[in-house]
DNA sequence: GGGTTCGCTCAGAGATCCCTCAGAGGTTCG
DNA sequence: CGAACCTCTGAGGGATCTCTGAGCGAACCC
């Protein structure tokens, strides 16, 4: 296969793709199209093939054309529920994996039972790099995982992440993070020897009703350091006026 | 055999196998859909190949055309009761085994019934993990158990579970469960190395009608430590904002 | 070299998460 | 029918996490 026509994603990260190569296909359904849009993008961004949806009858008409092989599914939907949804879909594609986005105060209430098939779910404010993530986990645990690099691990060069354990090792040594500290290194991990802006570390990492500053990535820059560069040779950089990288040590 | 081509379930756990090596065949009867769908959801995600049917024609049907290993039977069906519908599925599939889903309050003597046959049955509300774990007794004691770990036993580091005769030990001392620490033991056991978050437990450990607080998780989580770590290196451990981990003692 | 911008770090307030205890209500079993 | 056990709720308290603000140093620009 031609490096050209493999599938990349635009950070020019190799995709996870389907078993014949083609792209991972995923349906967005929100009625905020802001949201919608937001969401599409991001997984677009990681060289998947979207479609939006608004509410639960076109989230079927959709589905029946596209044939996703997951949904991103908001919960609160102006026509129906989305566990009727839920069921519907699986009548169309019955393999289908949905992540359903819930408000905070919804968990406890209709969420029973959605986890138990290998779904999953977020609740609402939540970042991009984690509706990512558990995307990736559940086409993975799906068998989606044409990906090389395919395993809950990560490595970057003596740099090592379990998705699944939630554990991240220097050189062999343990390091503990906190949720926030975690999923940064996760987004620098995914896109390693390339500068990442504080804007879009923001964009990524924070939930995207944050308002506050983005001072607060140097902050986390500062904590992360600390912990994963601690007296060793320094794997975090800074790129004055551009933002900061994540490199192997050569 | 490729290692691509071992059936296993979508959490990477060796699944549970027909002496072929093809997945393990279940058919799910309950006239309840969301229920239905729940129940399917699970078995699927251990790996197995699933089809469900909502009263007793669809039931017979289906296992005319699926041929099932096992069915999971709910004694109430609209069109017939499930004694009826057992007598037919016998006479398609003579070696099926059946496990049946009953009230609370079905009459004694009819349990007494399927379980003389080598059946088994469980009460509603069930939770998942109950419901998965008579499946697999049924299926090993049947004969498809072609999985290497086979056998009731279940080990984590020096932590051994019986699932037969509900007998656990830590390093060779007999820990004593409640019947709920034991389900909630179980699941950790069969997911070691894996964060859980409290819903994904919630789900699988506590019955599907359950209306409380993920709140009890960690109730149970800290019954569980006492019992289990008590004055031992710990194997519980959990992972802040993320859910709870068993792991071996390194 | 001096001023300015940019980034790093410390300290601390407030929020959140988690653990544990105590006890009510239900169930089981003798 | 009573005792033991089990399950769950609620509250308190402690630990951790997140973010703001401020001071300081380094890099950059003239």
């Amino acid at each position: 296969m031609l490096v050209s026509e493999m599938n990349t994603t635009r950070s020019g990260r190799p995709a996870l793709t389907r078993p014949d190569g083609t792209p991972v296909r995923v349906l967005v359904v929100d009625d905020d199209p802001d949201l919608a849009e937001v969401l599409s993008g991001a997984l677009r961004y990681e060289g998947w093939e979207v479609r939006a949806a608004g509410d639960g009858a076109s989230a079927l008409a959709g589905a029946r054309e596209l044939r996703p092989d997951a949904v991103v599914l908001d919960v609160m939907l102006p026509d129906t529920d989305g566990f009727a949804v839920l069921r519907s879909l699986h009548e169309v594609k019955p393999d289908v994996c949905v992540l359903f986005l819930t408000a905070r105060d919804t968990v406890e209430d209709r969420i029973a039972g959605i986890t138990a098939g290998g779904d999953d779910y977020v609740t609402k404010p939540f970042s991009l790099e984690e509706v990512v993530a558990r995307l990736r986990g559940l086409l993975r645990r799906a068998g989606m995982a044409r990906q090389q690099e395919e395993g809950p691990r990560m490595t970057v060069g003596d740099l090592v992440m379990d998705e699944e354990a939630r554990e991240v090792t220097r050189a062999g040594d343990l390091v503990e993070l906190s949720p926030t500290e975690f999923e940064l290194l996760r987004f620098l991990m995914r896109n390693p020897r390339r500068v990442l802006s504080k804007a879009q570390i923001l964009d990524r990492v924070w939930s995207y009703d944050f308002g506050g500053q983005a001072h607060v990535v140097e902050l986390y820059i500062s904590y992360l350091r600390k912990k994963v560069d601690a007296g060793r040779v320094p794997m975090i950089h800074t790129v004055r006026g551009a933002g900061y990288v994540l490199k192997p040590v050569v």
